[in-house]
DNA sequence: GAGTTTGAAACT
DNA sequence: CAGTTTCAAACTC
């Protein structure tokens, strides 16, 4: 298992998840926090290792959940070397990600199921430690990045080592170091001396590209690992052998082969790629092709990926933002010409309730809103809000606020706001800031729910195209079986066959139903297989001409 | 594979 | 908190 599902809670900050709205990093991924390391100790206490019985684990539902999807991904298990900690201190590996031992080469093993008492007492003596012990070192860091971006689908995060490493002699260019082993660039947490794993250091650059040949790559696959969250306790990806890991990585001579052995280590964040050769299609091409492939490349893709973009999460935030102001301006009975334009999109949004990609579309539409607002308003804040703000209306709720703290180009609040005459009286603002409040969270709701449907959607499109693309093996298959049957009237045959062909048609009929674009979009990368283009032949009464495989 | 180097973890 | 020891991985030969 990685040690990033190794039931180790993640610096959660309930507040700082309400303020800063970061529906792409790791806080919305980690559903537990961790109140003490007592708890902590109990989350790691039965680890969620595929060797484990499940029952053992004393994983909540919730987190069950989410590393039911990470598992997706198998992965293989470091095995440690300990001879002397008996596998029950930060030393061990398996012991740090929270994982039993497992085929490992140890001695005096005490990190296992037999041990479990002994275990835990370890569990909580590290813990009382350091109530960190466990947690991941490899943490991105919201704030925008500075000097050392990383560059991963312009994802605006910092990936740093919580501690920093304090290495002295490898440069920070030997898998000694922390950081270079997480692949990622030293931080000011660190504490090393003649570091040269710095963005721009020559040493670096040298090293990076006489081995792979592909820094952007490597980068990446760092910050894919901490944005994920899948870097666990030891800092590190999943604690496959280090050694192969780094030969295979930095050897690799194809992009491909890397971004491959990146992404699949760590699969979400592929949901930010929208290109690239992806699970999805590979999995749809396997099965396409009528075989299930056991490949340890094998990775799990999100339904949304591709949909949520960097660029959506802002303007969903400037939504909530410009709705929050709406409802203030209606509140005070005061209409703002912005408005229109909002509630007629909202109607636009409305009529393209249950289609595909309606979040996306929503959040095209609102930008668009946004930008119409932005040049009508003179401000960076779409519609009401600015036009709230700059007409005088009154100031926002400290909900609002909370909900704009990351925007700190887009609003300036004075106090002047509070002086129109339009304004309510304070004594009113309680009222009109829980109208406000629950105006955004039902706005939130809903977007949410709409993404959801989305994702569900995108979901069933998916298996309606696996479905297609096994069908006329299937029926093939059903036809032989049908001819092969020697106890079957020759009318039952028929019936059989016919029968056969109407469930392909049924499937067929129902894909053309379907928004075609959507399920070839660039979203899905998914390239139209053979039997996309019989189908498409099919529903527009062309010849597939190319093709005509189908049905023998 | 054995020995050395290295830096994190543990300990004082 | 700083210095020292222990430890296991990374590295070299």
């Amino acid at each position: 298992m990685e040690s990033g599902a190794a039931s180790i809670p993640q610096d959660i900050s309930q507040k700082k998840l309400v303020r800063q709205l970061d529906f792409t990093g790791t806080l919305f991924r980690v559903p537990i926090v961790t109140a003490s390391p007592a708890s902590a100790a109990r989350e790691l206490s039965a680890p969620s290792e595929p060797a484990v019985p499940v029952s053992q684990c004393s994983i909540s539902a919730p987190m069950m959940s989410f590393y039911e999807v990470k598992d997706a991904t198998p992965k293989k298990h470091k095995q440690c070397n300990c001879r002397n900690s008996k596998c029950l201190k930060l030393y061990c590996e398996c012991f740090a990600s929270g994982v039993y031992c497992n085929g490992c080469n140890c001695s005096n093993c005490c990190n296992n199921a037999e041990n479990e008492a002994v275990r835990r007492e370890a569990i909580e003596s590290t813990l009382e430690r350091n109530p960190n012990a466990f947690r991941p070192k490899i943490a991105n860091s919201p704030q925008p990045v500075q000097d050392s971006k990383v560059e991963v689908g312009e994802l605006p995060f910092v990936v740093k080592h919580n501690k920093g490493c304090h290495c002295k002699k490898s440069g920070c260019l030997k898998r000694y170091c922390e950081c270079f082993q997480a692949n990622i660039l030293c931080s000011e947490n660190c504490k090393c001396v003649d570091c040269r794993n710095f963005d721009g250091s020559e040493d670096r650059r040298a090293l990076v590209h006489s081995e792979s040949g592909n820094t952007q790559v490597y980068i990446q696959q760092a910050a894919n690992a901490a944005i994920n969250g899948a870097i666990g306790s030891s800092g590190y990806g999943s604690p496959a052998s280090k050694k192969r890991k780094h030969q295979e990585f930095l050897h690799s001579t194809s992009a491909k082969d890397q971004l491959d052995h990146g992404l699949s280590q760590f699969p979400e964040i592929n949901c930010a790629k929208a290109s690239g050769h992806t699970a999805l299609s590979s999995r749809a091409a396997a099965q396409t092709n009528g075989h299930v492939i056991h490949s340890s490349k094998l990775t799990y893709r999100s339904p949304l990926a591709g949909i949520i973009q960097q660029e959506h999460v802002k303007i969903f935030c400037k939504v909530l933002v410009a709705q929050s102001g709406r409802q203030t301006t209606t509140s005070t009975g005061r209409r703002l010409p912005e408005e229109k334009v909002i509630e007629r999109e909202d109607k636009d949004k409305e009529d393209t309730k249950g289609q595909n990609g309606k979040a996306v579309q929503m959040s095209q539409r609102e930008s668009a809103t946004a930008h119409s607002n932005e040049t009508n308003a003179s401000i960076h804040v779409p519609g009401a809000v600015s036009a709230g703000i700059e007409k005088g209306a009154r100031p926002m709720s400290p909900g609002t606020m909370a909900l704009m703290c990351d925007e700190p180009d887009t609003i300036f609040l004075t106090l002047d706001n509070c002086r129109s005459p339009g304004f309510p009286r304070k004594e009113n603002f309680t009222e009109v800031y829980a109208q406000q409040e629950r105006f955004v969270l039902m706005k939130l709701r809903d977007s949410l729910h709409d993404l959801a449907n989305c994702g569900r959607m995108k979901e069933e499109n998916f298996n309606l195209i696996s479905m297609i693309a096994e069908t006329p093996r299937h029926e093939a298959s059903v036809i032989n079986q049908a001819k092969s049957c020697s106890d079957v009237p020759a009318h039952g045959k028929d019936e059989y066959i016919h029968q056969a062909s109407i469930s392909k048609d049924i499937i067929i009929n129902k894909a053309a139903g379907l928004n075609r674009q959507e399920l070839v979009s660039e979203e899905l990368n998914f390239k139209p297989s053979h039997s996309e283009h019989q189908i498409h032949a099919k529903s527009t009464g062309a010849s597939p001409g190319h093709n005509k495989t189908q049905s023998t």
